[in-house]
RNA sequence: GGCGGGAUAGCUCAGUUGGUAGAGCAGAGGCCUGAAAAGCCUUGUGUCCCCAGUUCAAGUCUGGGUCCUGCCA
């Protein structure tokens, strides 16, 4: 597999580069975006226009239901048949998005795994909110290595690594082990990130802009359609906020401060995560001569 | 004008029978193998509104100010 990756904190400009990037090299965009994956949730999580999209095609946008839940595995597998197809029609595309996970999950795999039993997820967690510590002891005892990387406040994945033992009867820590390097993917990786100031300043302005742009409207016909604040595609910064205001009232100013604040805090994650990869070219914004990454990328990814 | 309530970390507030202060949020740093826009960890010295008094000792008691705020006029 060959691709390109842009990467980069909310807001940064990663669309636009890879709107530019996909036209010099005449290519492909799969978007790499845990909430652009949900249908009618379209203004909050900044999909492309049809207009901005300028006949570029776009994949994995729009192919679950707020509803549905949607998954690194299920990315990986997804973005993966797309890269070889498109490898196979002599195209290098560009997976661009801001969910670093699911990009890590492309380009290193992830360990063999059955599907997710969601009684069994729900049961699970349901005792670590009643007793953590009962839970985490539990795995302890039946994969000392992944509690010992695992926080035992860290539920989500105290429970995961109980789930894998369960389903499978081999711990979590082991399926690492016997996981195989899947070494054919190469990429050409850039990341864009503004200085901070600069960063928190774009948010805001584009959380403005979305509200002006109908996002509570969005937000009231996602109710309207019987979406639930708990679905896994409500769960997304900007609509939590404002579901929260419709049901509770208050001062709309606050919510959308209170939007803004974790679209800050998301920002900050992601940046933290980006330090720990390794990356081809880091820019400060998008703004730059994109023939000479498409040559640099090119040259890079020449077999 | 009268009668109450309040003034403590950037914000919202705790502070027991007087022993110079602590939570949540924010901020900063970090973690991350099928929920990842999620979840989790670390990090809290600030004229305790001001002045005077009581006391070995006052955020904590007393008196006087100042400023908010609720009700009645």
């Amino acid at each position: 597999m060959r691709f390109i990756t842009i990467q980069g904190p909310t807001a940064s400009g990663k669309t636009a580069l890879a709107l530019k990037l996909a036209h010099a090299l005449d290519t492909e965009i799969i978007s790499a975006d845990s909430r652009q994956v949900y249908r009618y949730m379209d203004i909050g999580t900044a999909k492309p226009t049809k207009q901005e999209t300028q006949g570029i095609r776009h994949y994995l946008i729009d192919v679950v239901d707020p509803d549905e839940s949607y998954s690194a595995g299920r990315f990986a597998e997804e973005a993966g048949a797309i890269v070889r197809r498109l490898n196979d029609e002599g195209k290098l595309p560009i997976v661009a998005g801001g969910t670093g996970f699911y990009i890590r999950a492309l380009q290193n795999g992830l360990f063999e795994s059955p599907d997710v039993d969601m009684a069994l997820r729900i049961r699970l967690m349901a005792e670590a909110e009643r007793d953590i510590e009962k839970v985490y002891q539990r795995l302890t005892e039946v994969d000392p290595k992944s509690a010992e990387r695992i926080h035992r406040n860290d539920a989500k994945r105290v429970v995961r690594a109980l789930e894998i033992f369960e389903q499978t009867g081999i711990s979590m820590s082991e399926h690492w082990r016997r996981q195989q390097e899947e070494n054919s993917c190469r990429s050409f990786d850039i990341l864009i990130l503004p200085e901070r100031e600069a960063l928190y300043e774009r948010i805001d302005k584009r959380f403005n802009l979305m509200m002006n742009n109908g996002l509570l409207d969005e937000v009231k016909r996602l109710i309207e359609m019987g979406y639930k604040p708990d679905d896994p595609g409500m769960n997304a910064v900007g609509y939590r906020e404002l579901v929260d205001w419709l049901e509770n009232g208050g001062e709309i100013d606050a919510a959308i401060a209170l939007a803004k604040q974790k679209s800050r805090n998301y920002a900050k994650r992601q940046t933290t995560w980006y330090r720990s990869v390794e990356f081809d070219l880091t820019l400060r914004d998008a703004d730059i001569n994109i023939y000479s990454v498409a040559e640099a990328a090119q040259e890079k990814l020449a077999t």
